[in-house]
DNA sequence: CTATTTGCAAAGCTTTTGCTAAGTT
DNA sequence: AACTTAGCAAAAGCTTTGCAAATAG
């Protein structure tokens, strides 16, 4: 894995493929290191208040970039907007369809999954960004209460 | 769990909620059935073939309304329009957040998790419809060359 | 000088909303 | 009569595209 995790790794990685550091990159990347699961939207408004005439195009191409290159992550939580992290912030998602509630769980508990996903596929799985889908305890209990 | 699964359950169910069985419904119930996996869009069309005057409009609705009473599911699958299919269409998919490839998998495989996940949040995963984020043997060994 | 990146405006696609008409109980 | 549902049109939301100007190597 190439090293993406310092100012000058980053540099070097995009350099290696042709491409460059720019101030704008550098912004949104520090803005979804701090925001911590933003929408493209909310990304846009933390960099425009360094730098207030970066476009919104910009905000979308550079995730795209920073997301191939493994730097963030997106996430489906519910319809509408994904939504954005650096790879390193650690938990799990379980999503409600049924209310649409979302709770966080530790991402210690798929460290069974990723072996076995990794062993049988040589898949690496993300587990630090994941949205499992389910129904949560307050929606089953009131779907026992109807029946 | 209310019994969803036949056309006279379904019926039950909504009436119970002061809701109706309508052939359009039905009809939007019968497409995501035999299509597996299809966009809204798709439903639509699909649905248009039987009752041409049926509205997009009306298929979100009612796809809606099948989530929330867990006859249907929808993932994200990458970005764009969600990916809609019923419930008991049994795999996982595994998604490279790279090249946007999807594989999919038996999803036994997570049956631990999802005993995991019930005992310690009283939360009912559903292992039949989800997206997994990873990188692929294919881009994992990529990333490798780069080096 | 060449190639990449940005900002801007416009277009594109997906989804939701407001409202009226139609259909059920 | 009261209430749910459907269709339609318009709006809203999110993302991408095309292109000229700016910037970096």
């Amino acid at each position: 894995m190439a090293d993406v995790e310092t100012a000058r790794g980053l540099r070097k990685t995009l350099h290696d493929r042709g491409m460059r550091m720019t101030p704008q990159r550098q912004l949104v990347l520090d803005a979804v290191r701090s925001l911590e699961h933003a929408t493209p939207e909310q990304i846009c408004q933390r960099v425009q208040e360094t730098a207030p005439t970066v476009n919104i195009t910009t905000i979308y191409r550079t995730l795209d970039l920073l997301d191939r290159l493994g730097l963030v992550r997106h996430t489906h939580l519910g319809h509408g907007a994904p939504s954005y992290s650096v790879e390193d912030h650690q938990h799990v998602h379980l999503v409600c369809h049924v209310c649409g509630s979302i709770q966080e769980i530790p991402c210690e508990l798929l460290d069974p999954l990723v072996g076995t996903l990794r062993e049988r596929d040589g898949f690496e799985l993300d587990a630090s960004h994941l949205a499992l889908s389910g129904t949560c305890r307050d929606c089953l209990k009131q779907e026992q209460e109807i029946e």
